[in-house]
DNA sequence: CGGTATCCTAGCTGATACTG
DNA sequence: CAGTATCAGCTAGGATACCG
């Protein structure tokens, strides 16, 4: 199974790490791709599917939907709740964890949007240098 | 240049993603392997050197921390400064952009260690599920 | 519908070797 | 010392096809 063997590497990765810093343990998951923003639509609604959360995050696969919401269910900021039925439906929501992970995330989305327009200084060189291969 | 490239792509990425969220431009590169831990050394020494940065972080190579270096300065969070001379010098240190998320970092490892021991939920089962490949 | 299994590619990473 | 160039391995991520 793929999800057994990511964790795998995970834990090796973190290991050297996770004793400098707990934030890294998080940012494992959160650090991934998508997992950012599939936090985020879940915000938005209260209760969402899966293929409709497959829509809003145009351009993801299942394959990679599904590893990354198996991911933040097991950081217990997912639950997931399933009706046994034909056919099925699966309703994703954020957990009190991640309502209070989402206080933070808005304070990192600040920080962001503040500095965001006070690159005209010397790092702007760096910046730059950057964006448009030099 | 390699580092081009990967601005390219950052923007490619970002492109969709930016109007979600600011927070996913600085994850592209917080959420890079090392530029956390970097972050980290940083804040602790004052100013830092190459080679004592790379000692610290055993098992980086000199390409990927300098690459790292050089996002990290164009995203305004590390300042560069060069001793031109033989043989070179050249000192790294946290800037005012980067103390201030230290703090929002810091909640963030809070949070991750207030939750990290109540794990015996339900949510346990991924968990478990994913750590020990089903 | 909601996933999983499989294959395949792109890009990250790290080791090595080489400059200024 | 502080990188950069180059090469090679590995893995995440996407596409497809197929079950419950």
């Amino acid at each position: 199974m793929r999800l057994g063997l990511k964790e795998d590497e995970a834990g090796k990765k973190t290991s050297m790490q996770s004793t400098t810093c707990e934030v890294l343990t998080i940012w494992e998951v959160l650090g991934k791709r998508w997992a950012l923003l599939i936090l985020k639509n879940l915000s938005t609604k209260e209760a969402i599917r899966f293929n409709e959360l497959k829509k809003v995050l145009s351009g993801i696969s299942s394959t990679v939907l599904s590893e990354r919401l198996f991911e933040l269910e097991g950081e217990g900021l997912v639950s997931k709740k399933i009706y046994t039925q034909i056919p099925p439906k699966v309703e994703y929501s954020l957990t009190t964890r991640a309502k209070e992970l989402e206080v933070i995330l808005k304070d990192l989305g600040k920080w962001a949007s503040r500095w965001k327009y006070l690159e005209g200084t010397k790092t702007m060189a760096a910046a730059t240098a950057g964006k448009k291969n030099i």
